[in-house]
DNA sequence: ACTAATATCGAAAGCGGTTTCGGTAACTTC
DNA sequence: GAAGTTACCGAAACCGCTTTCGATATTAGT
């Protein structure tokens, strides 16, 4: 690899001033300047961004959690976290800075979340879908480093939120809209997001006037098939069918219908479903389902603008910003008729 | 951020004397290196990987370049190569190196994707399904940097690869020995995967004495929603449609059971369909899908293995590792009678 | 023509580490 | 008790780049 010494040595000058040209200093002759550049060019020069890092004390790397709960879809392979992923990417380039997945093993050693990021240096950290309880992130979080989180709820760093009550509101409702009265919600596992879901989803029930019990609510795992299948199973035995279920994600819908297909069952007909997030895969399937799409890429562009904000003015204030959802229609619900 | 000098002021040695207990020299008593170890640990030091990467030549960071040609799925959000990154990713953590994605911007500057990986001084980089024309992968691909590729055909870099040949063949004597006939095959843009999987299906059909004609063959786009619906309708509007269809891909296939649903027909029972890939999203439908499972985690470890194999050897040399593939029967093929 | 301002450059220190090599002091060995 | 080991430590150079600040040369101003 050649450095400034070698285009220095080969132009005649200083490396500071090799430096200064490449760094568009004004006090470079335009001459000399050129030959420079020229040099660098025809050298093949490369800067070390490394030892750039050194001397500004900013890396231009952002580091990035995103572990999931479930075994299964963790990471990349997460139909809905990958689309937010994608979309931060987008822009965190677009703006100059690399991604750095922080894991427990830099090198030879073992570390914590915090201490992969402090070495690293790592210019902020972006955090979703982690487990709330995990020592590691929240050690992340209450560090110095500057720090955004999706869908993660918590009183010191900036966080995106999709409007998740709303959500359920406008599911819960659509359906009571369609005369369904007997709604089975399987929820994914209590936290906060799952619990302002399920907020939703009682408030509106009671504001219609639905009874709502215990057996309304149903907890399954996020994207844990077998728990899926089995607790979808169980509702469709009960002596009282419900006429609708809302499932905790698409991904769960899906899944769902499939269960309730092969039981005979036939969506929405016999029973109408809805799902949560939007991902495209509740639209490849027949009948298309009814959901609600939540806005990865708003949601990724503003994780990122708020983080590459954070870190370029130094400011952390909490800022909580949620971001609009909206029903999509598919073909899952049916109305009832009223006896 | 506290440095070895910090330390070393506290315990009254010198900074070289903290480096060495810290990287366990041997020349270091085992009381000084006891109250070094216990003063960085309260001190919370975090060494800077930067300085380190500049003494040591070595960063610990592994360049990334997964692009596909749709504009839809893109890297993460790809369904079949999320997958491998996501195993590529746990074998190279494991070896304690860090994934950076690479871009075409760093900093305040474009750059390219050569210069970008020599920029940050990536110990090596991993391509996959990146175009093969695009001069930024050749370029990265002739220069002196350690790169293994995935499914992407050339004669100076190690490359991963699926058996495609085999798994077509698969699939086409599947299809054959339900009787199957007059099959068409549905391939994405013709490239060296494509060809081979062609040939598979070419050499299997000529071998069972089917006729084959260029009607047999038919493009579409990968991942190309609208392009492999209108493809598939002009084949299900044949005056003789065929009886079965192998399309490029699961997510093909879930799409074109998608549109022949729509047309009033039924899977298998009116045409029997298969896939490639081994997509969950294949399993999650009725009917599930037939399809070729690509071993994607073997494929990214197999990758990461090659890879990091490469950074500590330093011996480039071109290594074919292909993988094998399975037939996953599903129940979106039936059998043909004989007339 | 002489001072003041300006343009251009480079020496040197610093960023935070690693590693070589030489110097003591203590310890063996016979 | 002299000579040879061994254990332990630190000065210093180096990795590649940035940036301050002073030096010199040139130009402008009057």
């Amino acid at each position: 690899m050649i450095t400034i010494y070698d285009i220095a040595k080969n132009v005649g000058c200083s490396s500071a001033t090799v430096s200064k040209a490449l760094n568009n200093y004004p006090d470079v002759n335009a001459m000399t300047r050129k030959r420079i550049l020229d040099m660098a060019e025809s050298m093949g020069y490369s800067p070390n961004s490394q030892a750039q890092a050194l001397t500004k004390n900013k890396t231009w790397n952002i580091g990035v959690l995103f572990e999931t709960e479930s075994e299964i879809r963790n990471g990349f392979t997460h139909y809905f976290f990958s689309q937010i992923l994608e979309s931060f990417k987008k822009y965190t380039e677009e703006r100059g800075y690399d991604l750095t997945f922080v894991s427990q093993k830099i090198g030879e050693n073992k570390v914590s979340f915090l201490q992969h990021v402090r070495r690293r240096r790592c210019d902020g950290v972006i955090i979703a879908n982690y487990d709330y309880h995990d020592q590691n992130a929240l050690e992340l979080i209450h560090s110095k480093i500057p720090v955004v989180v999706i869908d993660f709820d918590n009183d010191t760093v900036s966080s995106i939120f999709s409007e998740n009550y709303e959500g359920l509101k406008l599911l819960t409702q659509h359906l009571i809209d369609l005369n369904h009265r007997d709604i089975v919600y399987i929820h994914g596992q209590r936290n906060y997001v799952t619990g302002e879901r399920i907020r939703g989803f009682e408030d509106t029930m009671k504001a219609n006037n639905c009874i709502i019990t215990e057996e309304h609510l149903v907890e399954s795992k996020y994207y844990d098939r077998q728990n899926i299948a089995d607790k979808t199973r169980l509702v469709l035995a009960r002596d009282k069918r419900p006429t609708a279920i809302i499932f905790s994600d698409d991904y769960a819908a899906v899944l769902g219908i499939k269960v309730i297909q092969e039981l005979g069952l036939r969506v929405p007909e016999d029973i109408s479903v809805v799902g949560f997030d939007g991902l495209e895969l509740g639209q490849m399937i027949t009948p298309h389902l009814t959901t609600i799409v939540q806005d990865t890429r708003m949601i990724g562009e503003l994780a990122a603008k708020r983080l590459t904000e954070i870190i370029e003015t130094k400011n952390r204030t909490k800022v909580d910003i949620s971001v609009g959802v909206t029903l999509l229609e598919g073909a899952s619900c049916k109305q009832v008729k009223l006896i």
